[in-house]
DNA sequence: TAAAAACCTTGATATAGATCAAGTTGCTTT
DNA sequence: AAAGCAACTTGATCTATATCAAGGTTTTTA
């Protein structure tokens, strides 16, 4: 498992087989089953989780019970709730597996050692984080700006292994429309 | 102007004169007529822009024409466009000031320069990134589950006086809805 | 300070997408 | 392998929001 985290960091920074040692001896290694939750909406999330393998999504439950995901997590992605580690806060979004996966789980004060220890890896990090706020804000625009067809179609174009990978209903949330709406733009997008 | 960056710097971290002095010596002062553009989308994106004074808007224009507000920058917050900085591309992005502005404008090595100097400031920035995801992560949640009236409280909750200070049709365009419907929703709030 | 723009509201109408409902197919689980 | 559940599709209808249009108000500019 540690195999797959340890490529992921060689393949973007170099680092000695010290410095793996060090990151492998904060690492929690955890296995979810299919359906299982990592994080539950009402607790306090403590780490930051990086997806060895599977699939998980994070999701936002509505007064109405309505689920929202806010975005999916494949391998060697990254996940977790950053408002709820920042805050010290209870989270309001759930992550549950939608395959059996398996996940690295490093605390926050682990995390801030390895960034102060290793600099490299803090780059890396601080890359990471700088793409995901810039693919927050091309989905902000997808969400205030496209019609449903449009937004499948980003949506395929970006992720298009997930497109096959996890439910369309799914898809469909995350996309802020119905699965009703969603079957029927598909079968408008095939047509074409 | 440098006095107002420098408060909004001291108000949370401590930096001695020379600091200051550094900081100052790579700051490019810039003052806006309302209406003048700081980025035309085509243009390459050059600097981080701290905003001292004034309102200025981020949006991008689609293939009809529509623009679409990104978000809204007032004194003491940061602009620009994260992703031309980052890949060196041509920018999607359009700022221009709502008002008369002044901006400080760094350049990426410059800045990268006072984060590696001051790690007081490379934490600040860093914050600041976290809390802007953070912004980004509940702004997508409020546009793929939210009603237009609930957009509209959502967002007189979070930037009360942003409400009064940007014309209406610019904030119905941040929320994804039309200025009629905003129109007719801010009606709905009044009578309750 | 008058003319021109930009902005906001209101009404009438249209429509994309939601909701409700039923049937089908395809996974899980025992 | 059967039963039960979850996922997808399709049709009918409804509704929130968009679009189109016009009038009134405020702000800008000459």
């Amino acid at each position: 498992m540690f195999e797959i985290f340890q490529k992921y960091i060689s393949d973007q920074i170099t680092l000695s087989e010290e410095d793996y040692e060090l990151i492998k001896s904060v690492c929690i290694f955890k296995k979810l089953r299919k359906r299982q939750y990592l994080l539950q909406d009402g607790d306090i999330w403590k780490f930051n989780a990086f997806v060895c393998k599977g699939c998980l999504r994070n999701y936002r439950v509505d007064e109405n019970g309505g689920e929202h995901i806010m975005g999916f997590s494949k391998e060697c992605w990254w996940t977790g709730d950053r408002e709820s580690l920042l805050t010290g806060k209870p989270s309001a979004n759930n992550i549950d597996a939608l395959e059996d996966s398996e996940v690295i789980l490093i605390t926050k004060p682990s995390f801030e050692m390895l960034c102060a220890q290793l600099p490299a890896f803090n780059d890396l990090i601080n890359g990471i984080l700088n793409k995901s706020f810039i693919a927050s804000q091309n989905r902000i625009h997808s969400a205030i700006s496209f019609t449903a067809e449009q937004k499948y179609r980003s949506f395929m174009d970006k992720y298009p292994d997930l497109t096959h990978r996890v439910p369309q209903h799914m898809i469909a949330s995350f996309l802020g429309i119905t699965p009703e709406t969603l079957s029927r733009v598909r079968k408008e997008v095939a047509k074409k």
